[in-house]
DNA sequence: ATAAAATATTTAAGTCTATAAAATTTTTTA
DNA sequence: TAAAAAATTTTATAGACTTAAATATTTTAT
């Protein structure tokens, strides 16, 4: 740790007390009906200084999404510790740890919120945060497969990160889905994704 | 065609007139510079009535990009006529024209508000119409992997309609990461597209 | 210890999207 | 031709976001 000035302490706090606001009006009465100024009210700060930090409203909710990826990456790590022996069953664990995860944090309308910023803050940085939320869960999801390869379930020609980007590109889209539509339940998905997958290996597996 | 009173044909003809000046202005200024008093004083209208019409900014948006879709299916009902033996090239080839494509109507930061309002508006109105055009597209990949199988280049075993959604999906979140990053090339996605393609039959082909 | 510099916050003012209600105009219908 | 219906405009308002200037407050250099 290197030594914090009074003035660095005092903006790092500062900085938190806004969070936690946020993320506790958010939750008591719905992202849509928060405004800025009563963030900003609740933790004594101006206006101003919320947007100095976080840059926009969409921002805080960045920004608390990704403070909530160490429980999330826990929970997928134990996948491995059941030993499957099929990577469609951990591609299917993983999509349903993520989904539950998801709502048991925010609900889908705000999720909507979430996914549609870091769409549009793609190249500009806190959409750069929630993309790289996305490169830690290709590298867990690439170690399980590296872990398939040592086991001789998995062929060591597969090139694992391009797998695991793939399956896990396969995976979020049907997570986008799952978000995009209040109708579709977590088990449509999980059936979706199987399907997707089953259709696949049906494809490949023929010689043509 | 029933018949079409005055009233009718004003409110029409005021809603095409919206939407023509709306794309006018988009491709001059830009999205994010293009005001929504600045589009109503083009058409000659009031900001309240683009409001009744088309209900936000982002929806003018997605009703100009449903307008350009005719073009766009029929550039590419033409990847069959090239008789191909791989599904792999269809699958690429449909990725490139719908980037390309894309790419000639709008640029990327303008794209990023189509589809960051398509997540946003999901379960609403036109939030469906964006779906919409997926659902055309995916029949569409459904009819070549049919005309495949027809060819007995695909097993008749393989139910058509979930292949092609689930290709399609993946050629989708690739063109949601073309869109997402100024910097990635209309090559390196295709590339990436072809290495998860590579990566899954490598994965199917093993028996285990 | 203190003046100067650097940093962070606040105040104030304004732009733009979006919504709502009331008033107005125009077309349709009886 | 008067009443009803439909669409637009006017007016007013809330809230996200931005910018510039003013105001502390901490840090640093003396």
């Amino acid at each position: 740790m290197k030594e914090q000035g009074l003035r660095e302490r005092q903006k790092a706090s500062r900085r938190k007390r806004i969070l936690e606001v946020a993320k506790a009006r958010f939750q008591a009465d719905g992202y849509a009906f928060v405004t800025m100024e009563a963030i900003a009210g609740d933790a004594d700060v101006s206006a101003v200084t919320v947007y100095n930090h976080y840059g926009s409203k969409a921002g805080l909710l960045l920004a608390l999404v990704s403070e909530s990826d160490e429980l999330l990456i826990a929970q997928l790590g134990r996948i491995i510790d059941g030993k499957p022996n099929d990577l469609v069953e951990v591609v299917a664990a993983f999509g349903q740890i993520l989904r539950q995860h998801a709502m048991s944090y925010l609900s889908k309308p705000t999720w909507r919120e979430v996914l549609s910023a870091s769409i549009n803050e793609g190249s500009r940085d806190f959409g750069r945060t929630y993309m790289a939320l996305d490169r830690v869960l290709i590298e867990l999801l690439e170690s399980f497969i590296r872990d398939f390869q040592a086991r001789g379930l998995v062929t060591l020609e597969i090139d694992s990160m391009a797998l695991a980007d793939c399956l896990f590109s396969l995976q979020n889209i049907r997570f986008f889905q799952f978000i995009a539509d209040d109708e579709i339940t977590d088990a449509a998905i999980d059936e979706t994704l199987r399907s997707d997958l089953r259709a696949l290996r049906q494809l490949f597996r023929q010689k043509y």
